[in-house]
RNA sequence: GCGUUGAUGGUCUAGUGGCUAUGACUUGGGCCUUCCAAGCCCAAAACCCGGGUUCGAAUCCCGGUCGGCGCACCA
């Protein structure tokens, strides 16, 4: 059983990740997320919005997550999220039909699956790889379409990014902000695409969660106001040159920076800002990289993009944030198809004088010559040079057709005006983040199946060589021990070790025995932590060993247990699921105390008296 | 989508053309028990779905679904 196997196996016992539709026998690409994974999910949700919209300012808008066809024309999702393939009828490789068509005529990517199939007959196209013969080409778009009102209605897409209504809304967004770049906003939902084959259970899903951030920036200046905050940060580094070398190096996000290995200060910025997530969330630093896409690999209208990746026992290094600069591709793209300008007017310092040559038809002459095409006359005219204006009968191509324009009808002069600023298309820098992803990631790093001493034993080493011990901040370490001091007998322990910060139940409150005199001073502690907003659950059945154990499954930090010196001094002990050592503490302020272990970063040595084992 | 391989209680698993389908763990109830999956009693719980072959199919055959792996796909 490899760890993925592991990880997998205890999500689905235990209530983080469930198969969809398992009653009807299931559906390739969608997850239910269990109480557990759902709870657990949101907090790592949560966090997200603590950073993003809280720290960075960018606020939250929902979109629908159904699109009508002209965002995605503009998007470029209709046409270019589809390929059509062309499978071999002998050995079953699958091909793009365009590339097969490519060598024998021109412009092969324009023409449709059945125009396809067509040459590919014609032409007598045969496999590659075993001269058998193809298939009729068809198109796979990986959108999820539907029909948006009754009948034949209008045709919709399910998004299959989150960003597209962020891009859309620009107008509406621009104005919010009072027009200032740079800006952003985030979205945090479910996107669709209809992969062709998932797998790797919610690592390539159908349905998904996105936490994605468009923010919009001067395009002539990327440096990042507070820059400063992370410039000092190090970072694990695999650039294009790392690349080819095959390593990645640390490097200060100031010396990427200025090195040129990061694009950008903001870039750079956001960079750091993933890295700060990700580990808050509890992803191993160690196991987190930023890997930049290769040349050949970047959309071709990108400046610079990175992909955060986390190695996973199974799936190596797999991408969980893209952080992009797309420059103004996508607003460029949606004023074309919109016919609407998306910019924003940057005022300049101190206005400029400017010189400029205008023209102006008279269209008070032109109308009633040219009628329906006066229009059309117009802004031809306006097309012309000093030179072709100044003619007594000005020549004109409208609509393939020459026309003559006489001089009275357009006046025209070289002008001085005051300009005060300019029209700028914002470039986006967008961090995208695949949510279901980091859950898994989060899920594995906290995940360890720890070797201890039979029988009462404490911790103090596992079978792989490691030993447990507190670090500062309150947490465990690991460090090797000698191999002829491992423990030869040993029993396993499950634990997930979440940072209880996400961890999807915070505190048990356990009876130490099904006894009612320890029965109700549980139960009141357990009403007194749910009044404090932590989530808590009270567990009364089997052995308190069991109990301990089930909870470090689900990986609960604290465990607060009832015994019998509570009845006589009304204390309590407090067991910490990494290190499995206890405190004792008083009843009377335990919810502010257990808030402030698990929102404050308190050290547990710090509270309490130890109990000894 | 192609190929390949698998599918038995919640989890892991034994098993065979034939009688009431193993076992462990888990879960629920109880007894006992003063802190890390202890013990005892009781209980609940499964042959992926649809066809076919057969007196009889969980087992053999075909198709589907889902999972693993390889290929292709992953703007």
């Amino acid at each position: 059983m490899d760890k993925y196997e592991q990880v997998i196996e205890l999500a689905k016992r235990r209530g983080f990740l469930w198969n969809s539709f398992e009653l009807y026998g299931g559906s390739r690409g969608f997850y239910d997320y269990g109480p557990l994974g759902s709870t657990l999910k949101r907090r790592i949700e949560q966090i997200w919005r603590e950073f993003y919209v809280i720290q960075e300012g960018h606020m939250e808008i929902e979109c629908p997550t159904i699109g009508i066809e002209d965002v995605f024309v503009a998007s470029g999702h209709v046409g270019g999220f589809s390929d059509p393939l062309c499978e071999c009828k002998k050995c079953g490789e699958a091909f793009r039909a365009d590339h097969l068509v490519e060598n024998v005529m021109d412009a092969a990517g324009t023409l449709n699956a059945e125009q396809l199939t067509q040459v590919i007959k014609e032409k007598g196209i045969t496999c590659p790889e075993c001269g058998g013969e193809f298939n009729d080409a068809y198109e796979f778009n990986l959108m999820f379409k539907t029909t948006i009102g009754p009948g034949t209605g209008r045709q919709g897409y399910l998004r299959p990014e989150t960003a597209q209504g962020m891009f859309v809304d620009f107008q509406r967004l621009s104005r919010f902000y009072r027009e200032k770049l740079p800006f952003g906003a985030v979205q945090i939902g479910k996107s669709y695409r209809n992969e062709i084959a998932p797998r790797q259970g919610v690592i390539r899903l159908r349905e998904f969660t996105q936490a994605e951030c468009e923010i919009f920036t001067d395009p002539r200046d990327k440096s990042h106001p507070n820059f400063e905050r992370f410039a000092d940060k190090e970072l694990t580094l695999y650039s294009q040159e790392g690349q080819e070398k095959g390593e990645s190096v640390r490097m200060t996000v100031r010396e990427a920076v200025e090195k040129g290995v990061i694009a950008h200060e903001f870039l750079g910025y956001n960079l750091a800002l993933t890295n700060e997530f990700l580990t808050k969330i509890g992803i191993d630093p160690a196991r987190l990289r930023f890997r930049q896409h290769l040349k050949d690999e970047m959309a071709h209208y990108a400046i610079d993009c990175w992909d955060a990746e986390i190695e996973m026992d199974r799936f190596g290094w797999v991408e969980t944030v893209g952080i992009a600069d797309r420059t103004d591709y996508d607003l460029n793209a949606h004023a074309k198809v919109s016919k609407t300008e998306l910019y924003v007017y940057v005022e300049y310092d101190e206005p400029k004088m400017v010189t400029r040559f205008t023209v102006k038809p008279n269209m008070g002459k032109l109308g009633p010559i040219f009628k329906g095409k006066a229009k059309a006359v117009s802004e031809a005219l306006k097309q012309l040079s000093e030179a072709e204006l100044n003619q007594t009968e000005i020549k004109v191509t409208v609509d393939g057709e020459e026309v003559t324009v006489s001089s009275d009808m357009v006046e025209f002069a070289e002008e001085t005006v005051k300009v005060s600023g300019e029209a700028v298309v914002p470039h986006v820098i967008e961090p995208s983040y695949g949510i279901d992803r980091i859950f898994y990631g989060v899920m594995e790093h906290a995940f360890e199946e720890a070797h201890i001493l039979a029988m009462n034993e404490p911790v103090d080493g596992n079978i792989d060589g490691t030993a447990y011990y507190p670090t500062e901040d309150g947490n465990y370490g690991k460090t090797p021990i000698p191999a002829d001091e491992q423990p030869s007998e040993y029993e396993t322990r499950v634990v997930m070790h979440f940072s209880s910060r996400v961890a999807p139940v915070q505190v048990a409150v356990l009876p130490l025995l099904t006894r009612e005199q320890l029965i109700d001073p549980a139960k009141k502690i357990e009403e007194k932590l749910r009044e404090k907003g932590l989530l808590v659950t009270y567990d009364d059945s089997g052995t308190i060993g069991r109990r301990y154990r089930r909870n470090d499954e689900i990986g609960t930090p604290f465990a607060v247990t009832v015994d019998y010196e509570t009845l006589q001094n009304d204390t309590v002990t407090v067991r910490r699921r990494d290190l499995m050592d206890q405190r004792r503490y008083p009843i009377e302020g335990i919810e502010n105390m257990l808030y402030d272990l698990i929102y404050r970063d308190k050290p547990f040595e710090s509270m309490g008296e130890p109990v000894k084992q």
